[in-house]
DNA sequence: TTGAAAGCGCTAACAT
DNA sequence: ATGTTAGCGCTTTCAA
């Protein structure tokens, strides 16, 4: 395994003329010697040592992705990245960290302070925040001081960078579709939203939407229900034994769109003939089922993009610090589980 | 930011004690010093740093997942990890690595050379491979030196660690179902297999059973198709406006066969009805259509376990290497898209 | 049971 | 344009 010295040696200068060719520092050697030392380093099949490096220069390269994992608060609910979101989310991340030369390390949170000693263990370069909740974001913040980026996380300090959603606006747009359908009962099914978050958002602004038009939403049209197929088949239960039945429901994610779905049909209960759904993500499942679930688009691609450029924008700034929130559009994609009341 | 040195001077021993203490080298560190060490580690909340010991030590702690890029072989066809099995598979073995104490770097392989480079510049200790050809193996073997598994290789050499499943058998068993329901014309649908891996031994499998009941697979039945839901969708045209048209068809993914599923009621062909259909996976796809997907069951997460654990079995082993090939059962899960042809 | 010295491979800072 | 020096924080080796 040759080191900077073997090949500084067999090209003849100094180790540091090498470092520099690699690191690309123009104008510091010579175009002879850049092409001679690229030269060794290519015959000798030289590879630099990144943990040398990081050892030195007081920075890793390494961007960590860090998600809740299974001794949290969700502990044997969900399997984490697994879902459609999380799971595309990860893959855009790591395509942009990848071309940015950088390394990506993923891991889960099982508790606020292994994740910052891991972080801190390995001198990561910055770190992006899925699914993390506003006390556990402050923790982190004060523990590990590095550039950090949360991605949909409401309701934290202007100190912290986030990429969000109009989770609220996609609220609102769920219900006024449902209303302009002719839907006057409508139910609300997701996970808890007691903490600050996306479901929390996609509550009020259903709920704002609702007394905009004059409706309100009985207590016992609201359905918790865990962000997975199996548990919104089980909701749909719920819904439908609901006093006062609604014709319709809002869904804070498609797989509990698609599982509704699943036992409403069922239970006998045709969609959209005799209730209407609407989910959120424009997720494959979306697509999958019949009829297709009418949903609420957001761009997932555009949002770990958009943590990755904040992430290397901050990386490029430290330790001045410019935290900036960015919010990405929903839009609604009307397909087949919306039709007007029976 | 303590050092070891830091701990060591407030402890009043030398640097070498307290790595012992912290390394856990049993006997080699009075009991009382032991404590003394811990108590100043957490008042200083001294944390190691993960890259001077990577650096010193010759080893990282660090595990890779590697997957095919996007600028691969499938640039553009499909978009990494996203699809249910390689995103479980990924969480399971983060999991699995974590809870070693060790660490996951997930990277994407657009070519070889730049993913031994990566490998060797972070002293990675070990790697687990995801959907890698034969040919990339043996270059990935020759040039990078450390434990490796890979996972669902066919027709690689007996040097390589492999975790896979009994595709063949799940050909068969497909197969067999279907002609147990009475068809004799059915048709395959899944991604090319010009290559060893996992379609090309379900295929098989599949031809075999076939074969063994006197049936025969017209090349007109053999329909080539990504493994996405679009591409099923389309796909299923082809298989409709097969001469001889198959009364069943064995899809190599689920995903496939909920396309094939959603084309097929698109065209007026029920299922299963007037059309059959066997996925692979037992995916969460399989679930939430309607009808739900009859099925080959593959246990990923005790794939991932597996795949973990010959790693670091390996690890302990090093340099001393003793590939080992495991396989897991496939089982059928019948549901609803099988019945009699009309 | 403990410690001192040397060095892992690199880069920052300061020469020249 | 290139080289020298001095570490980065840890573990290995050897000594006490």
């Amino acid at each position: 395994m040759p080191t900077l010295q073997d090949v500084a040696r067999a090209a003849g200068v100094s180790k540091m003329t090498v470092s520099n060719v690699l690191n690309g520092r123009q104008g510091r050697v010579s175009p002879a010697t850049v092409a001679r030392v690229l030269d060794v380093v290519t015959q000798l099949g030289y590879v630099p040592n990144a943990t040398a490096r990081s050892l030195s220069a007081r920075r890793s390269n390494i961007v960590a992705l860090a998600f809740p994992g299974r001794e949290g608060r969700d502990a044997g609910r969900v399997v984490p990245l697994t879902n459609p979101h999380d799971s595309l989310f990860l893959s855009e991340v790591e395509a942009h960290v990848t071309r940015a030369g950088l390394y990506l390390m993923v891991h889960s949170v099982n508790s606020v302070e292994s994740t910052a000693s891991s972080l801190r263990s390995w001198n990561v370069d910055g770190a992006i925040f899925l699914g993390t909740r506003a006390d556990e974001v402050a923790a982190l913040h004060a523990t590990y001081q590095a550039p950090m980026v949360f991605v949909d996380n409401h309701g934290t300090s202007p100190l912290i960078s986030n990429v969000g959603i109009e989770d609220r606006l996609g609220g609102q747009l769920a219900a006024r579709h449902l209303i302009e359908a002719g839907h006057r009962r409508i139910g609300f099914v997701g996970p808890r939203f007691d903490e600050p978050g996306v479901v929390r958002e996609r509550h009020a602004g259903f709920v704002q939407a609702l007394e905009e038009a004059g409706l309100g939403l009985r207590p016992e049209h609201v359905v918790r229900c865990d962000a997975g197929f199996e548990a919104a088949v089980a909701a749909s239960a719920v819904v439908l034994d609901a006093p006062d039945r609604p014709t319709a429901v809002f869904a804070t994610a498609d797989v509990i769109a698609a599982g509704l779905l699943k036992g409403f049909v069922r239970a006998g209960v045709s969609v959209p003939g005799q209730m209407s759904i609407v989910g959120f993500d424009d997720s494959e499942v979306s697509r999958h089922v019949t009829p297709e679930i009418t949903t609420l688009r957001q761009d997932i691609p555009g949002k770990a993009e958009v943590a990755v450029d904040l992430l290397l924008d901050q990386l490029r700034r430290w330790p001045a610090v410019r935290p900036e929130r960015r919010v990405l559009g929903v839009t609604l994609v009307e397909r087949e589980s919306v039709a007007p009341p029976a």
